[in-house]
Formats: structure tokens, sequence, C-alpha cells
DNA sequence: TTGCGTGCAAAGGTTTTGCATGGCA
DNA sequence: TGCCATGCAAAACCTTTGCACGCAA
């Protein structure tokens, strides 16, 4: 069953590997573009956006807010991983993204949800603040 | 003295002013513009822009993404307020933004800074997911 | 007078929309 | 064949930059 209701694709089938295969990282509209344009393969960024969004309606990828200058980010939602609470830690200095699986967070998304009536959602949760790195390096920028 | 080593002009003092007026509220600069048109006294986004910029440099303002297509929002950070450690929490599906306070999340971010060499600087930091009143209204939108 | 502040206009980047063509069923 | 998918072009949007003029000191 084809649970997109569409047609399927060559850019439709694409996209989603390219998804599957990185579903570790976090992806924006350019990299996957510039991706497919480097395998001489190149897929209209028109596309792209419309497909992302079609799997955001799924359920099947995410789309959160690094920076609002910077374009969005995606990630494939695989159902395996949904069972580990996972944030993830942006470093304002350096710019490095952090995923941060820890059982304190279960505590605060219980606390959060029993105590103020909000039911967190970790993937879409961005912390920021600054890495080990840059805490250490504290080299005046 | 002035701290901000520019000169003191209108437009400085009117966003400042509405700055200290909505510390309590996030705010944009299609709505301090708006604002000042309303009210008669417009001032360009430019200056807006840069003001803000300015401000946020010198730690009077602190900025923040909800969304990558929307704008960025920012907020006064009065020195007082500083004490709480205070997260924003979003609702994916009403868009209301609330602002939490709870010691919960002191103790959160020692763990992270402790445990994973991570500081999170809560003011930026933005919890998605939903509210009590979206969680019992479900009606499937 | 000097130099920063202002705001218009234009450019930059990301995302969306219109529309004609192409491909799946 | 019928209809959705594609991608170019153009628009919309937020933000930044260039530049000439205005205003604070």
């Amino acid at each position: 069953m084809n649970n997109s209701g569409g047609y399927k694709t060559k850019q439709r089938e694409a996209i989603l590997n390219y998804m599957l295969e990185h579903k570790n990282s976090h992806v924006t509209v350019n990299k996957i573009s510039d991706y497919f344009s480097e395998q001489g393969t190149p897929v209209g960024v028109t596309t792209i956006y419309r497909h992302l969004e079609k799997l955001l309606e799924q359920g099947l990828v995410r789309k959160y807010t690094v920076d609002s200058t910077t374009c969005a980010c995606f990630q494939y939602a695989s159902q395996e991983e949904e069972c580990h609470e996972h944030f993830h830690l942006k470093c304002d200095k350096c710019g490095k993204l952090i995923h941060l699986e820890c059982s304190h967070l279960d505590q605060l998304i219980k606390h959060v949800y029993s105590g103020h009536g909000f039911e967190i959602d970790p993937f879409r949760t961005v912390f920021y603040g600054r890495c080990k790195e840059c805490i250490n390096g504290q080299d005046k920028k």
C-alpha cells in the first residue's frame, strides 16, 4: 500500500531514500539539493520542499529550526528510535549540534506534563548554549 | 553614562522603551514597526534591526527563533528576572507561547552541565509540544 | 563641523506559488 | 487518457547592506 496517495516517482523515492540514509543526522533542503546535483541526478528544490511537506504531514520526518536566518532542518523520524527521548543541544559558538539521550530528560518530560500540563515533543526541541570545548577554549573571540 | 557608546536619538529611546514596556512578552521586528506606524511615529525596519542587534550585544535583549519561516522574536532581558531560569513552551497546535519558571529546570541545567559538559542558555531554548487545552480538546483537526 | 544615526532602495537568502510540461497509472 | 508530479520562473518574505541625507554632540 502506498501511504502517500500519490504516484511513485524517481524523485519521491530518491528523497525518501536520502532521508532514510541520513536518519542519524539533520539535513536541509540545500544539502539534499546539492547531493542530488553532485550525483548527476538533480532534483528541483520545489520538489524537495513539496515532498518534505508531505512527509511531515505523514509524520515520517520532523522539522525543526536551529536559527531564524539559516534554513530549516529535517530529520527522518523512525519508529524504532521514538522510544529514547532524544534532544538536541546546539552550541552558539561553534555551531555544533549534539544529540543527547539521557534518562534525566524523561523525568523532565514527565514533570512538565504532570506539573504544568504540557506535553513536550523532545525531537523538535533544541537546547541552546555552549559546548564543553567552547567553554574551555574560552579565548575571547 | 551612555552604555551604548552612541548618540541619544528619538528612535533609540522609543525602541528601548517599547522593549521595556513589553518585557513580559516576546516581540518581533514587524510588531515594533507596526506599533510605531500606528502611533504616527514610524521607524524604519533597518533602524529597528540595527538597534536590536546592539541591544543583543549589550545583553539587554535576547533573541530566539520560534519557527524558521516566521520572523525572529526578541525579548527584553531584565537583570532582576535573570535569576529564575526561564524557559518557553510553544504549542504546535494553537501556537501559544508559554513562559515556564520551574525549579526542576535548574536541576536539568545542572545535570546537563555536570553530566554532559554542556551549558544550556535557558532563555533561548524553546520546548515544542502540545499544551493542556490542545491535548484535551483533541478533536482531530 | 564631525561623525554617527536614519531610512530608502536594493541585494541576499529561504520558502512558496503559478504554470506549462512530463510521466505514472 | 486523466491526473498528479516536476521544475522553471517569479513572487513573497525576512534580513542585511550601500548610500545619501539628517541630526546629535
